[in-house]
DNA sequence: CTGTTAGCGCCTTCAT
DNA sequence: ATGAAGGCGCTAACAG
C-alpha cells in the first residue's frame, strides 16, 4: 500500500502542510525540519499521488495528442518529438488516434477543461465548429502542420510548405525540365489537409516564374496513397508529351510514381526525375531526392507553444514557421 | 467553468449521491428521478470529472504504453492496436517512449500503484530487477515482443518467432538453396531483445533439419539497423563460397541485405535471394518476401490480457503465442 | 516558520 | 429509494 503525506508528516513529526511545502520547494521551511521530512519520505520511499495533487490544484497535468487515423511516418516523427518535450516535465501525455468514426465524440471529449490542461492537434483537418468548441470551453490547444490563413488567431506551428513545394519545382527547372508533373493530395475544403495544397500552390509559383505554362494533364491530385499517386503518375507518362520530372507531394507518393515510372520501363533519372517531400527514413534508402521537413523539431516547438498558452492564456497567438530543405539524391538529374 | 455533479443535484432538486448513483447506473434510482437528473445533466452539458472519480474510486483509470526509443515500424503498428483497444473504455493511454537515459527514471516512475493501473511494455529488454519493481509494487504489466521463458510467470504476448525463422529458411531450402546466411540483432543477455535470437534459432533449426550445415561464416548479428545488415551482407558476399540467399531478421535489416547486393552487382532474386521479416509498409513497395507477424493485433490481445489482469491480479498468467505467416513475393526465387 | 483547516469533485456507506 | 456525511490525497489560506 503506498504511503501518504500523512503517513511522512507522522513520521518526520511535522504537520501535513509542511510536508506539502517541503514537496513543493517553498521558502518557509526551516533546513533543520526540511531535512527531517525528506528522510522521511526516502525512508517511506514516499511519492506524492498525482490524482490528488491534480484534484488539488484543479490542473490535470496532462496534454493530448490527437493524430490522424492514417499514422503517416511524418506524424510519428512528430509525436516523437512532442513526447521527448515532455519527458522530463510533470505533464504526462495521453495519445489519441483519430478514426472517421470517433473523430467528433473524441473532440468533443477533449474540449473539456476538467480533461486536459491542453490539447496539441497534428495534420487534422478540423472544422471551424472545432476549432469554436475548444474556444468556448477554454481549453488551449496548439494546430500542427495545418496551415490554414483563417487560423490567425490560433497558435500553428506550419511548415512553409509553399516554399518547399518551390525549392523542389524550381531545382527541376534548374535541371533543365520544362514539363514537369504534379502528384499530391486532393485540394477540397477548407480545413483539409493543407500541407499538400501549399506545395502544389510552391509548384504553380515556380512554373509561373520560370515561365512555363501549367499544364493541366499535368497536376493531378487523389488520395494521400502509393497506389494512387502511381495510377495518376501512370496516366501522366502516358500522354502524347509527358512529363520529364515529376514532383511528389510526399514520399509515399513518390514511392508511387517510381512504380509507375519502373512499369513504364522508365529509368530514374535518366528518363523521368522524381522529386519527394518528408525525408522519410525511406528516402534516403531510395536515393529520392526530397524536401525535408522538421518533423521531430515541430513537435518539440508545439509541446512550447502549447506550455507557454497554458501558462498564459491571454498571450498574443503565435504561428511559428518551420523552414523546409531540398536534399539532393540521385532521383532528379538533368533533363534529357 | 464546467458543473459538478453539485450543481446537477441542485437543479434536479436531489441530493449529489443521487446524481452520482445514476452516473454510476446504479440499480437504487427510481425512474422518475433518473429521468430528472439526466435532463438536468443534458440541460448542463455536465460531464464528471475524471479526478475526481479517479481519486475517489482508487484508480488512475490510465493505462501506460512504453515503446523503445528507436520507434521501429513494427512497434508503431503494435501501439496503434492498443491504442485501438482502449479507445471505447475509460482508460487513457499513456504513451512513454524509452531512452537510454531516462530508461530507468521511467520504469521506476511507472512501477508506482498511484500513477496507472497498469503498464504495457513493448519489445524493451528488461531485467528481473524491473520486473521485480513492478511486482513488488503490485502493479500489473504485460510485455509485448519479449519471449524470455524465464518469464512465464507474467503476462506475455509473444510472437512466434522461431516458427517464423525456420518458416523463412525452410522456404530457401525448398527453392533448392544450400547455403544460406542470417543477419540479425546480437544475441546478447538474458533480457536482450528476443525476437531477433528467435528468428536466428529457427534458421538454424531448419538447416539442421534439411541436414545442412551451419556455416559460421553464414550467420552474423549486429546493430539493428540497415546500414550495419548492410555491411555484414557485403562481407558474406565477398567470400570465396557466398550464401545464394540471405535471410534477414527484420524488413529493415532486410534493405541493408539490398543494398549490399546492389553494391555486389548481384540481381534480387536471379543472383541473390533475400527474405525479411514483419512485412513492414515498404516490403510490399519493395516486393520483399517477408514474414508477416500480426502486429497490430498483438497491441490489441495486450490490452485485452492487461484489463484482465487489473480485474483479477491472482488469475493465472497467460502466453498468447500469436503466428507469423510467409508473405511470398519476389525477392527470393530457385537457387542458381 | 509551522500546525490546522477547508476544500478540489466524486463515490460510498449509513441512516432514514 | 434517497439525503447526508465521510473520505480519497493533496494544496493553500489562515492562525499562531
Amino acid at each position: 500500500m503506498p504511503h501518504t503525506i500523512r503517513d511522512v508528516a507522522r513520521r518526520a513529526n511535522v504537520g501535513l502542510g509542511t510536508v506539502s511545502r517541503v514537496l513543493n520547494n517553498s521558502q518557509n521551511v526551516s533546513d533543520a525540519t526540511r531535512e527531517r521530512v525528506l528522510q522521511a519520505i526516502q525512508e517511506l520511499d514516499f511519492s506524492p499521488n498525482p490524482l490528488g495533487r491534480r484534484l488539488s490544484l484543479g490542473k490535470t497535468l496532462t496534454i493530448a495528442a490527437v493524430v490522424p487515423f492514417f499514422t503517416r511516418p511524418a506524424a510519428v516523427e512528430r509525436l516523437r518529438g512532442i513526447e521527448s518535450a515532455l519527458a522530463g516535465s510533470e505533464y504526462d501525455l495521453i495519445v489519441n488516434i483519430e478514426t472517421p468514426e470517433r473523430r467528433d465524440a473524441c473532440l468533443r471529449d477533449l474540449a473539456r477543461r476538467e480533461r486536459v490542461d491542453g490539447v496539441l492537434i497534428i495534420s487534422l483537418p478540423l472544422r471551424g465548429e472545432d476549432i469554436d468548441s475548444f474556444q468556448a470551453a477554454g481549453v488551449p490547444f496548439v494546430l500542427i502542420d495545418i496551415n490554414d490563413p483563417s487560423l490567425k488567431a490560433v497558435d500553428c506551428v506550419v511548415v512553409d510548405d509553399v516554399q518547399g513545394g518551390r525549392k523542389a519545382t524550381e531545382y527541376l527547372i534548374e535541371l533543365g525540365h520544362r514539363h514537369i508533373g504534379y502528384v499530391g493530395d486532393p485540394l477540397d475544403g477548407r480545413f483539409g489537409f493543407t500541407s499538400s495544397r501549399d506545395r502544389y500552390l510552391g509548384y504553380r509559383m515556380a512554373l509561373e516564374e520560370a515561365g512555363l505554362r501549367l499544364r493541366d494533364e499535368l497536376h493531378k491530385h487523389g488520395q494521400h496513397a502509393r497506389y494512387e499517386a502511381r495510377l495518376m503518375a501512370s496516366e501522366m507518362l502516358a500522354l502524347p508529351k509527358p512529363p520529364t520530372a515529376i514532383f511528389a507531394a510526399s514520399d509515399t507518393q513518390a514511392l508511387g510514381v517510381l512504380e509507375a515510372a519502373r512499369e513504364a520501363g522508365l529509368e530514374v533519372p535518366n528518363d523521368l526525375s522524381v522529386i519527394g517531400y518528408d525525408d522519410i527514413e525511406i528516402a534516403r534508402y531510395l536515393d529520392l531526392t526530397t524536401v525535408r521537413q522538421l518533423l521531430f523539431e515541430s513537435g518539440e516547438i508545439g509541446i512550447q507553444l502549447l506550455l507557454e498558452r497554458v501558462k498564459d492564456p491571454l498571450r498574443e497567438p503565435t504561428w511559428e514557421i518551420v523552414p523546409t530543405e531540398l536534399i539532393i539524391r540521385n532521383s532528379a538529374g538533368p533533363a534529357g
